[in-house]
DNA sequence: CCTTGCCTTGACGTCGGCGACAAGGTTTAG
DNA sequence: CTAAACCTTGTCGCCGACGTCAAGGCAAGG
């Protein structure tokens, strides 16, 4: 498989294929002519690797589960590094829920009051404007 | 009041208060020097600004809160396009309210379940490692 | 032979809000 | 006179995951 068949496979692009090769995430082999060739091993790495970045997990952070897979495990997830990495963005998630809820509470406040309190420039609409 | 004196009082850097001003969000006067000089309402802005800025607001963002607290009003919320960025705003946030609760849940979906499947290799513990 | 459509390796652009220099002018205190 | 501590404009760096050319090689069909 050529790297323009994995990237449709796996819903992406060429480019980052191997962008994710030159970060040694992925390694395909070389044909004759220069091409990279994948196996199908390859295309369930990269899609664990697209599932990743879509949740928001950096390039860094996908490693241990890119290695999980190649350990033989079915899953890239059963590994003691890949758990580690999934707490710590559990609580950085969970971190970052918190601040987000704060601040949809005082957009909500500020909201409310900014429609309570419209547009008072000049205290000049004593009954009612026009 | 200089800018090393506003940014100290705002809290920020001069960088900061430059960078602004060339974004169009500050204006202040020169002296003869060429310094730049701003009054006490300038304070105002720039805290109005910070305080956007921290809750995530982009200077786009910010600018109809600048333009309402110029019109003489005390607070930079109660213009009508403050409150369309307002609501605009808070609906972003709640979006991504949902799509982190979404991969919370994701997270420790993995997670536990990784917990439970904890490195099958090769299924060679029937009973009991070591 | 020529075109089409793959593939290769660079290398710069993106987005935002600044930080961090560089090289210089001004004002004040000693 | 000089050093200190302000100020000025200008420019590059940053972070991350790529997009987007650019310039060229290789394979295959007409």
């Amino acid at each position: 498989m050529l790297i323009g068949e994995l990237a449709e496979r796996a819903g992406t692009s060429t480019r980052a294929l191997r962008y994710y090769e030159a970060h040694g995430l992925v390694r395909p082999e070389r044909s004759a002519n220069g091409y990279r060739v994948y196996d199908e091993a390859e295309l369930r790495v990269v899609r664990e690797i697209r599932a990743l970045l879509d949740v928001g997990f950096g390039l860094d952070d996908v490693r241990p589960f890119v290695a999980c897979l190649r350990a033989g495990n079915t899953s890239g997830d059963v590994c003691p590094d890949s758990v580690t990495v999934l707490r710590r963005k559990l609580a950085e998630v969970d971190a970052y829920l918190d601040r987000l809820g704060a601040v949809r509470q005082q957009l909500h406040t500020q909201l409310t009051h900014a429609i309570a309190h419209r547009e008072e420039p000049c205290p000049r609409k004593r009954q009612s404007a026009r």
